[in-house]
DNA sequence: CAGATGTTTAATACTAGGTATTAATAAGAG
DNA sequence: CTCTTATTAATACCTAGTATTAAACATCTG
């Protein structure tokens, strides 16, 4: 916290301390990428222009380039997969009969070991196809029935199809969800799909 | 294109010109929020300080300020979903047994129109919970069996719990997740997961 | 102890992309 | 011709930096 400090703390710390504040610095700016060098300067005891050694050798840039990215990164990704309602683009859509839609892949869908996108965005593209077909304002899923058949490579274009092949009554069907890469499926699911009215009830 | 005009051009285009290209300029900003002064000028062919001036009319903030408020709004709800392997908050792991995590759902999950918890969340936080409880560096989901019980609304906190209840071979489990809310079951599946060695076979 | 080297800080000039203010210019309306 | 509105220009200032040079301090070695 105080800046003044003797000679002999300064001889303790001097050694190591260097390795150990380079270490600090980008577990902050992992937690929070928006610091500025003042704030981190502040935090980590030493003065701005350290900071900015520091950025240089670890090779980090400035907060606005750290923002920017964090901004241009998520900016198409929130769209698709948690603000549009449909993950993937829909190609195709005949309502109450066939869907169709496609999703890119990328790394960031990726598990960082093993570099094979994660399967719950295969699931959300084909679930969201599933409800997307459904011919009602609203309809949410009650069961799922899934199996993936083979790992998925970021950079994969996933073209997933539905089709309702059985209505139960007026506010049930299923919807069978066949999505493929390549002309290879990856994925196959059944999902028992509730169209809703003005009730809340599923 | 061209920024030179006769008298009589100017005369013609003057009287709506402003309201037209604030219109544009929000519609440019709206596509785009990362363009700045300069190239806005440049798009809409006037000078740098009449954007400066639209700006503060429309009560629009500059090119910085909208690329960090991008960044923070979606920064941590990305995190959740996509960049963080868990979806949740792991509270409890017991490799191999059992595993609990907390998923806080919020607005940016629901559907506009009804305001339900997107299913693919829940089911996120699932998934990931059974992939976290196999004692395994990596691990991938064959088949899933899930059903939604109940439906969420944004501002519930969902409680997933994860069991192996069967184990098949070295590489093979079976984890029964449920999920629920203040209490009432809102989710139940049963996932067959991998437990994939340095091939990468699942 | 002096000198070499490494680490940190300071100082300075420069940048982008602005804000805020004042003033000049253009063009139509009365 | 004057008043008004719209646009542009000019100027001083701001944040959060970059890039560079120099100085101060720390630590080790001979």
């Amino acid at each position: 916290m105080t800046p003044h400090r003797t000679r002999k703390e300064r001889e303790n710390m001097a050694a190591d301390s260097k390795q150990k504040r380079r270490t600090q610095l980008k577990m902050y700016l992992e937690n929070n990428p928006f610091l500025t060098d003042e704030v981190l300067a502040d935090k980590l005891d030493v003065s701005v222009q350290t900071i900015r050694l520091d950025r240089a050798v670890l090779d980090i840039p400035d907060v606005r380039e750290r923002t920017r990215r964090v901004a241009e990164e998520n900016y198409s990704r929130v769209r698709s997969i948690n603000s549009g309602e449909i993950v993937g683009q829909l190609l195709d859509l005949h309502l109450g009969d066939t869907a169709t839609s496609l999703l890119e892949t990328n790394g960031d869908m990726a598990f960082e070991k093993t570099n094979i996108v994660r399967s719950h965005f295969i699931f959300a593209q084909a679930e969201s196809l599933a409800l997307a077909v459904i011919d009602a304002d609203v309809a949410v899923t009650g069961l799922a029935n899934i199996k993936y058949k083979k790992q998925v490579k970021p950079g994969e274009k996933l073209l997933a199809e539905a089709e309702v092949i059985r209505r139960k009554g007026d506010d049930k069907c299923v919807v069978l969800v066949e999505s493929a890469s390549g002309g290879e499926e990856v994925f196959r699911g059944k999902f028992v799909v509730f169209a809703l009215g003005s009730e809340g009830d599923g």
